[in-house]
DNA sequence: CGTTACCCCTGGAGGC
DNA sequence: TGCCTCCAGGGGTAAC
């Protein structure tokens, strides 16, 4: 469920919250998540001064502080994990995995399917780490533009589609986000990456941009109901032209919406409209 | 090296 | 109602 919009959203919403306040303690009751929660985990945490939350592609980055050293405590909610402030008190549920618990409020990581996770680093160097080291350009970022995307292409013979959810290439581009952005720019998703012109990318670049702020923008306005309120994630999700609308009509043209499998992936885009 | 297949895990939807 | 199969918004690894 969670794309970057959600994931930053998220982020935004928890800042005014956590910034600045100490863990009292962290509780994990399952021993793995994508990977395992060592035991030793929760008593390294507790005490720590949270100083802020960074994002880098889908992944939620903790500055975890205190006099003795710190460290970073890396979030990712996977498929179909969730983050939510509770109060001190508020019954565990089915696939509540972890709380950190603070003086004013608890941030809870609900994750049924487990393909979230959370990951400790001990010192100052998050971004060296293997799970942030490998990723690619931050699609909102200035560098990541038309002439780059381009360049970047030359030698892919691989469909576009597939490549623009390649986080080592650029971070944060999900299954929806990528059909919506293609159908916006007009751009087949089975097109080899090097048989798009430079124009084409610049096109899509702005594509990519739009519909990851929109739905950012959209998701701001409910961000301190989504964060206090037992509200499903999602629940700002955007309306697709393309995504899941299998067979209905496609909203420029009207032909009906196709759909097929890359990578073991579902893609929906109008075979009319994108070429 | 580039690309695909499969796996991790649970739950919901739909067929029978 | 229940059992079965298939599918799901992510991402890593093994295999071709």
């Amino acid at each position: 469920m969670p794309e970057l919009p959600e994931v930053e959203v998220s982020r935004l919403g928890l800042l005014p919250h956590l910034t600045g306040q100490r863990l009292v303690e962290a509780v994990f009751r399952t021993p793995k998540l994508r990977h395992e929660l060592p035991p030793e985990l929760a008593s390294r945490l507790a005490g720590l001064r949270v100083d802020t939350i960074l994002r880098r592609g889908k992944y939620l980055l903790f500055d975890c502080e205190s006099q003795h050293g710190g460290g970073w405590l890396i979030l990712h909610l996977g498929m179909s994990g969730s983050l939510r402030l509770v109060a001190a008190g508020t019954p565990v549920q089915k696939h509540d995995h972890v709380d950190l618990v603070f003086a004013r409020t608890t941030l809870r990581f609900r994750d049924p399917r487990r393909f979230g996770t959370a990951v400790w680093v001990e010192g100052h160097a998050v971004e060296q780490h293997p799970l942030i080291a490998v990723l690619g350009l931050e699609p909102l970022s200035p560098d990541f533009d038309g002439d780059w995307l381009y360049a970047a292409t030359r030698q892919r013979n691989t469909p576009i589609k597939p490549l623009l959810m390649d986080s080592h290439l650029v971070v944060g581009i999900g299954n929806i986000y990528a059909a919506e952005s293609l159908f916006q720019a007009g751009i087949s998703p089975l097109r080899a990456a090097r048989r798009i012109s430079r124009e084409r990318y610049r096109i899509l670049v702005a594509a990519v941009r739009s519909t990851l702020e929109t739905s950012i923008a959209a998701g701001g306005s409910s961000v301190r109901d989504y964060v206090h309120s037992d509200g499903g994630a999602g629940s700002f999700q955007l309306s697709c032209a393309v995504y899941d609308r299998h067979g209905e009509p496609c909203l420029h043209c009207g032909q009906p919406i196709k759909q097929i499998r890359q990578a073991g992936r579902s893609t929906f885009y109008c075979a009319h409209c994108q070429r």
